[in-house]
DNA sequence: GGCCCCGTCAACCGATCGGCTGATGCGCGA
DNA sequence: TCGCGCATCAGCCGATCGGTTGACGGGGCC
């Protein structure tokens, strides 16, 4: 219709482990014009190497992506090279864990499958310049997250959540963490507080509500 | 390019509540040539007022759609009409409780986002002459299904279960449901059983992980 | 050096859970 | 009508859990 565009399309790398959504996107993509979709990938360690070899400007990341690496993974490997394409993740959920987590491995951006489409090309366009993008409900929890900082697990108390939700007692709990049933009860205590609930099975329940294991 | 085709489009109703998704999913479809969509629903509620509405011979539907209804009780209000379209599930989870709720709601067929798109638009074709289509993992489950039946959990352990879920104890769980304490213990003592567990917290870890809750 | 967080452990106690046996009533289908 | 599955309840017991208090050492930070 008009003439050349003043600018380049937007080079990108797409990274969904489900084939009929990562087609959508393509094909919704490719209606955008000033998007080019250079890659695809359907797992991490996938979108890790497209990245490095084709040098996306921007890649548009699930978080689930079933087998091998997650997505956080994955952004934290892409990200990690000097001189690295901006990573924007695009996924279903909104939780706490999940944002901090994708944003300490380096993502760039954080936009919900629920947005609308026009505001996936304005993220792209944004991230390729290297700005921070967030969904309404994303920004909301990330400036909460400030006010009135979740009480994040330590490691070891995740450890010991994870073999709670696999239901076993304190004394086997002990034994395969190499600990003793004591502590066990020490760490389980700090986990209902934190979790605000006041027992084991309310916390296996939170837990997986809020994506805290895996 | 060629003359008319011999056989019209297939009309076809998009359900998913996530606005990049469908978006993407109706930008895939168009592709097909053959296939016509003629709606789309953000929820529940609107797929099942839809279907009546715009008559398509195919919805296509996902089991998550957040608030509302969900697409196993969307699937049994469009099913249930006289004259009703094939309702052909396309969703990311392979669950047993999910597949036999889908079918028992009146699934025509259930797909899988994994799915390669062309089997996607072969799917919807079939569905519309009203056959029936499974992704190779969802039949495989059906199989086992019959060969094996999965001890299925009664409405009452159900509800038992969603309690504890919460974290409740016994005595909490008893008051809620009007029953007795002992009661409890013995629909506990059988859901233990039918889940291959031995303990509360293992007992909602299962149930959330075949996601039989809710 | 002092402080604080984290992880570790001990001992105690009451409350709760899990497993068991056995029993009743109801509805449904053979 | 008989049998069966489901839901309901009782009582008992040992094992376990949940809560508490107190304590110790290491590592990071000021």
């Amino acid at each position: 219709m008009s003439t050349a565009p003043a600018t380049p399309p937007v080079r990108l790398l797409v990274c969904d482990d489900h084939a009929v959504v990562r087609a959508g996107l393509l094909a919704l993509l490719a209606s955008a014009g000033d998007i080019a979709v250079v890659g695809e990938a359907s797992d991490g360690e996938e979108a890790v190497e497209l990245a490095a070899r084709l040098a996306p400007q921007v890649v548009l990341m699930d978080l689930q992506l079933g087998e091998g690496i997650d997505g956080v993974e994955a952004t934290r490997r892409i990200t990690a090279v000097p001189g690295a394409p901006h990573v924007l993740v695009l996924t279903t959920y909104d939780t706490d864990a999940d944002i901090t987590r994708a944003i300490g491995a380096g993502a760039t951006g954080y936009l919900l499958k629920a947005e609308r489409p026009e505001e996936l090309f304005a993220a792209v366009h944004a991230a390729a310049r290297g700005r921070t993008v967030l969904s309404p409900p994303v920004a909301s929890r990330v400036m909460a997250q400030m006010r009135a900082p979740v009480p994040q697990l330590t490691e070891r108390e995740q450890e010991i959540l994870a073999q709670l939700a696999q239901g076993l007692g304190n004394r086997e709990i002990a034994r395969a963490l190499f600990i003793s049933e004591a502590t066990v009860k020490t760490h389980l205590g700090r986990i209902y507080d934190k979790l605000g609930v006041d027992t084991r099975a309310g916390a296996v329940a939170v837990a997986k509500e809020r994506r805290l294991l895996r």
